[in-house]
RNA sequence: GGUGAGGUGGGUGAGAGGCCGAAACCAACAGUUUGCUAAACUGUCAUACGGGUUAAACCGUAUCGAGGGUUCGAAUCCCUCCCUCACCGCCA
């Protein structure tokens, strides 16, 4: 959520950035700055009844202790007359600051000014890329058939399990799954991060907290019964541990990390895209949080982006950072990389991580916010990214390391694996 | 699921209609003292919004789990909801 003294003070600039995102907020940024100056004229308003009000009450005790009785009946009268015209104002304030949150929840984050302009993610800039891409055979085998093969992935018994896009990993399959996992929490914490294992049922405050909620309701699996969601990413719980927060500068940056599930209905998504493990409903990630200080977030996120693609060149993939255009980015974020590896047998890219920088856009939500000294606390700045998540780096792996011994696995993750080819 | 107790500042916890944004203690921070540390002493120590200011100071309003009600006036009384804890039941 955008910060109201931010629009009320360049109300132009906020409407000309997010033109780049392809978002036209003219009319209701406009809006919410008319609201704002309504709703300080109304508390105005409403403040100075209110301290006559308690002065009056004031007056009735004193006159109450004096025992001058009929006086003080006659202040009750006037504090009644009062009364209504409090009510009444505060009845509008309420209205307006309604109104003007349910707008303001709408408008996406501000791109950062280093975002290129664009619709489609053909507009994403290349900022670097590593590694040779294969060279395959023609006989070559999409990571689907070779999960078959090997008995490593059973994606009919996920169907009869609970339907398309959770997926049933078995033997090494599923050993595969477990030895990434660790391998990803290990490097995350040998460079600092903390390891915190949430829920991945959240609240409605938390889907609130990082944006997905009211925004993307429908991509959320929701637990009506008691009101619950299933978490599409690690972001939610860990960012919202900082809900309500203020922070010693002291503690900053904060490093989290987190394996979770991630859940996402993935409404409307079918076909080729979807084959195998290119999207599913259900997947595992490793995701890395930090919290910064917002005059710091932009190496954060560099130094974020560094420890990802490093976390590729040990799995030795194939892979390119991506910058993206403004069309292309997520509503909350101000600054997006992803990465994506080279999938062989495919021939296609795979976006295996996201790595972005929210600003203060989710601790203004969160209200998330850090002291300095004895400052006024102020909203930190969040970011996030994958470290990584798992099903098209699997993709990737099968594809590019299948050879006539069976699919190789890189030396990083064998002490991992247990074993140096899935045969 | 049943029964009972309870939700007050960073923590413990007092307060039971006006003198309460809230005692006291602990923690934290600043200072005095001190060869250093410790101790002792003094002071500071919630947040948001509005007004005000170049910025502060300062002023106003709101907030004692949430929402409603009673009252001139509510942390305090009443109602509803939420949550936590304890015991019982069930159970990985």
């Amino acid at each position: 959520m955008l910060q109201l003294n931010v629009i009320r003070e360049q109300k132009d600039q906020v409407i000309e950035r997010l033109k780049v995102k392809n978002f036209d907020a003219a009319a209701i940024i406009e809006q919410v700055y008319n609201l704002d100056a309504d709703r300080r004229r109304t508390q105005n308003e409403s403040d100075n009844l209110l301290a006559e009000s308690n002065q009056l009450s004031r007056q009735v005790g004193d006159l109450m202790k004096a025992g001058k009785k009929a006086e003080a009946d006659d202040l009750k009268n006037k504090s009644g007359a009062l009364k209504e015209s409090i009510a009444k104002l505060q009845q509008q304030l309420a209205a307006i600051e309604e109104e003007q949150q349910q707008l303001l929840v709408q408008v996406p984050n501000m791109p950062s000014e280093k975002v290129p302009a664009g619709r489609t993610p053909e507009d994403n800039e290349v900022v670097f890329s590593h590694g040779e891409l294969p060279q395959l055979p023609d006989s070559a085998k999409p990571h689907w058939e070779l999960a078959e093969q090997y008995g490593l992935i059973d994606f009919e018994l996920g169907v009869k399990l609970t339907g398309a896009g959770f997926p049933v990993y078995k033997n090494k399959g599923a050993r595969l799954q477990r030895a990434l996992i660790n391998f990803f929490l290990d490097r995350a914490t040998a460079a600092g991060y903390i390891e915190i294992q949430p829920p991945v049922l959240v609240n409605k405050d938390s889907g609130f907290g990082t944006g997905q909620l009211p925004d993307k309701e429908g991509q959320m699996y929701h637990v009506t019964l008691d009101d619950l969601y299933l978490i599409p990413t690690a972001e939610v719980p860990v960012t919202n541990i900082y809900r309500d927060v203020i922070l010693d500068t002291a503690q900053l940056p904060v490093k989290n990390c987190g394996y979770t599930p991630c859940f996402r209905r993935e409404a409307g998504s079918y076909g080729k895209d979807v084959r195998g493990l290119n999207r599913l409903h259900q997947f595992d990630k490793v995701e890395i949080v930090q919290v910064a200080h917002p005059e710091k977030s932009y190496e954060t996120l560099e130094e974020m982006r560094e420890y990802v693609a490093g976390l590729l060149k040990e799995l030795e993939l194939p892979f390119r950072t991506l910058k993206l255009c403004g069309g292309d980015m997520s509503f909350a974020s101000a600054l997006t990389y992803d990465m994506e590896v080279y999938s062989g047998a495919q021939k296609r890219w795979l976006e295996v991580s996201s790595v972005s920088n929210f600003e203060s856009f989710q601790s203004n939500r969160l209200k998330l916010r850090f002291r300095e000294g004895k400052e006024k606390p102020q909203l930190a700045h969040t970011l996030n990214g994958s470290a990584l998540a798992l099903p098209r780096i699997v993709a990737a792996l099968l594809e590019n390391n299948q050879g006539e011994n069976g699919i190789r696995i890189p030396k990083a993750l064998v002490p991992y694996t247990g074993f140096e080819f899935i045969n």
